[in-house]
DNA sequence: GTTGTCACTTGATATGTATCAAAGACTATT
DNA sequence: AATAGTCTTTGATACATATCAAGTGACAAC
């Protein structure tokens, strides 16, 4: 993944990688509690991280796609702070965090890499945090459309059209809101002629709109 | 910081620090845009990291305190992706990033010591989407009482007494409530018998009784 | 001591989202 | 093709927090 690596160097990040692993959907790629020794890249398939409270109330903290990392939330206690669940079939590389950091001490670049993976990460939650502290139902649900076509549309699929892997429930909890709420702004983006909504398949009509309702003042 | 070094190797990771810098009350230590070179190590003094989004709404995303490290969002783009204001007069140590690697490359100990404080970052967000998605205001006030003196006190100071740095519209911001719900929650806690508040300074009178509202189902 | 400013508190009301409830749509299983 | 199960939509109502407004208290400057 990281770029600008000779040959060689290029064979031995290749290295790092121990296994694949294939999980199905619903299962667990990691959980809570459980000793961190990897940290895990997404070759096929969807994901959700999420946390659970001591009574029982679960947060969606992300959804991770083909050729993004995850179980970083592990490595500061060596045990995981959250749950990865694969909403679908998916293949994942394992990487030992031990050989990671082994090698990014020869290989600065790597080095640099798994910095920034983690800085990324950083910056991601500052942005989620801002959504679920000052944005409202439709502005949350406007952003987090935008933002997986976005994703999508970087690994070759449509700009305009999504299947989400995910239920209303869990984009819900990702969002800060009731099932109940998602639904009905769904609904309502679809009245306005901005997306047009068949479970979950959405197409996205006036990508416009949905920028204006994420970040009105940008527009007057 | 990072223990386990030899004399050596603790004199190394001193010369990382370049210089120290000293951030008035209610200036800026970065903001956001600016390029990013350092991370830095709070000697004293209380810090708010806050985001802007496009139409000037402000979320705080974190408080700061002697010990700890500011900085990290600013890898993954190389320009900061928040701003740190100085809630107090404060200094700081600059720790230029790219001597942090060139040394980490050397020193396990310390790259170790970098990656978790990263991940700790990433858990403690983690920790706040749950606070944002899912709890009531006073639970968010409890936990947010119950981490800031836990965090004092590690530092050496009282277990039920703490003098806040920031305003009832900070503390409302990081929340995602405004100023008034925060004021009225302080008022309830007060009323209750559970904490004494006297404009910034607050003292708590009955920590179980926090810990009992920020996760109820924990005691039936 | 007086004035001004800023932060905070408290009350009344508004509003957005949650909750409760029921029905409809799709998927998988048999 | 029928059935069960899950997910989704939609309506009615409840509730928590926001908003608006006024007043109070603390601190700094003069």
């Amino acid at each position: 993944m990281p770029a600008g690596f000779s040959v060689d160097e290029m064979k031995r990040v290749d290295e790092v990688v121990e296994k694949r692993r294939r999980i199905k959907q619903g299962e667990l790629l990691f959980s809570s509690g459980e000793t961190f020794t990897s940290l895990y890249a997404i070759r096929t398939g969807f994901f959700k991280t999420c946390v659970t409270s001591a009574d029982g109330r679960e947060q969606v903290t992300g959804f991770q796609m083909a050729g993004e990392i995850i179980g970083m939330d592990g490595i500061v206690s060596d045990r995981h702070n959250c749950n990865a669940v694969a909403l679908e079939d998916a293949e994942v590389c394992e990487m030992p965090f031990a050989s990671v950091e082994e090698l990014s001490r020869e290989l600065p670049g790597l080095q640099r890499h798994v910095h920034k993976i983690m800085s990324r990460e950083i910056v991601r939650e500052n942005s989620v945090m801002m959504l679920l502290g000052n944005m409202r139902a439709e502005e949350r649900l406007a952003a987090f459309l935008l933002n997986l076509v976005q994703r999508l549309h970087a690994r070759g699929l449509s700009q305009s059209e999504l299947v989400l892997r995910m239920t209303r429930e869990e984009i819900g909890s990702y969002l800060g809101l009731k099932l109940e709420t998602v639904s009905r702004a769904f609904s309502k983006f679809s009245e306005e002629g901005i997306i047009e909504v068949k479970q979950r398949h959405v197409k996205i009509i006036a990508p416009e709109a949905l920028k204006k309702i994420f970040n009105p003042q940008t527009y007057f």
